[in-house]
DNA sequence: CGGTATTAGTCTACACTGTAGACGACAAAG
DNA sequence: CTTTGTCGTCTACAGTGTAGACTAATACCG
């Protein structure tokens, strides 16, 4: 609406004369990030078309051109989270210590993004930026001794936790506080997940709510995680 | 819209005049039951309060009256299908066993309803319903010697591995075929399996999600999976 | 039984969604 | 210059979730 009227001020503050008023022509990367950038501020609900549009200063319909439906375009923002695990870290031939990397990776992530996880779990598509990185975990913990199979489940199972529990927590995720290392509830925090849950929950089992989803993630916590994993893996290779 | 007219025929057929064409009035399990139904036959994208409403023969309003809004719905949904997975099974106090009992139950569910995986996944809901599963497992956990930390740990990784894991599996099915026990792919598989990818995915990369996603998931498949936590879980104990 | 309060169902209306289809502006190729 | 193809725009439409006012059915209490 806005988007050409603008425009035609000055023709060389622009790259050409009309196209959208950040300079820059339109093209997928840019759509994608913004996307991403909309969800993270204001939740995957406000991921609107016509919003991203205004956010860009462009039709709506103009995103079709670089994306085919609204879908495709989620798909796009799985595969430009994906992207941001990099495949290997320092020590790269170590197994276990490319399982660590992918899971905190995938992990960080989440943390970074925290209202794209459902995003991330509800559309298991596998882009090939995904692939990229599963590629790599694969082949380490190949070569290290196990068989395809035995790989693809370790692989698996270390996604799957970083990825899902990751979003449980997230979501979950109370106000942090100074941390209080005991299992011991801080009323205050307690009392902020209690109203996440149904309203007629009984204590016992808001107990269990707090026992699964501790307030505060420290590291260590996925460290131990990802240890209970590794032995898992471990053990089942030195049985055959 | 033909809610009321046809029900004006007879009026000893019904339980009373003008309530709903099935007789009952609708109630917020029945509701639950067909919006799940719903998303079974037709998956979640159908999932629209006029289509519950029909499928109900009843006015789309009149399902706001037991449930606040559409979320609260989903979450209804949710609650339903984590009420479909039974807290003990036989042999409830073996932790192992518990633990297997709780994987494979949260699997069953994503194999009986396929399209609802998105949905469980992508609302981290813990509704009453999970709460109770959960509870068992982490005092049985528990029990066998492990800190309350510990055991939320272990319950944790169970769920998250069943649940995401068994989602990425189900969302790639791949057409189901003899069963081809060697890890080489039945070409016509890997010919579908393709088409779900990126059109421009190169060769090695689909081989990696052939790695990942293999077609048919056996049971001692995802036996092993849990065998290797549980593995990880003894390990863990018997170190401190 | 009658009268009253509460609930369950209905109707209408509205703001907002994704997107098809036709059209104009521009760049590159001939 | 014309042609061709791409990118952005406009208009329009069917379908969505849901607020609000109205009506019929039930539950409750004397």
């Amino acid at each position: 609406m806005a988007a050409r009227d603008a425009g035609s001020g000055t023709v060389d503050e622009d790259r050409a004369g009309r196209t959208g008023r950040r300079g820059q022509r339109l093209n997928r990367n840019r759509l994608l990030e913004t996307a991403l950038h909309i969800v993270d501020q204001h939740g995957v609900d406000a991921l609107t078309m016509r919003r991203i549009a205004t956010e860009l200063q462009v039709d709506p319909m103009t995103i079709y051109r670089h994306v085919k439906n609204k879908d495709a375009l989620l798909d796009g923002v799985v595969e430009q989270l994906w992207s941001q695990v990099w495949p290997q870290g320092p020590d790269s031939e170590e197994w276990k210590a490319v399982l660590s990397h992918l899971g905190r990776g995938l992990r960080d992530v989440m943390m970074r993004h925290p209202s794209a996880g459902p995003l991330l779990l509800s559309r298991p598509v596998l882009p090939g930026s995904a692939l990229v990185v599963l590629k790599h975990a694969l082949d380490v913990v190949k070569d290290a001794g196990f068989t395809e199979q035995e790989a693809a489940t370790i692989v698996r199972c270390v996604s799957s936790v970083a990825l899902s529990d990751s979003a449980l927590r997230v979501t979950y995720e109370l106000p942090q506080r100074p941390h209080n290392a005991s299992g011991e509830p801080d009323p205050e925090q307690l009392i902020s997940l209690t109203q996440l849950l149904p309203p007629d929950t009984p204590p016992d089992l808001v107990r269990v709510a707090w026992t699964i989803c501790p307030p505060l993630e420290t590291d260590d916590d996925f460290g131990f995680t990802l240890d209970l994993i590794v032995a898992g893996a471990e053990h089942l290779r030195n049985r055959a």
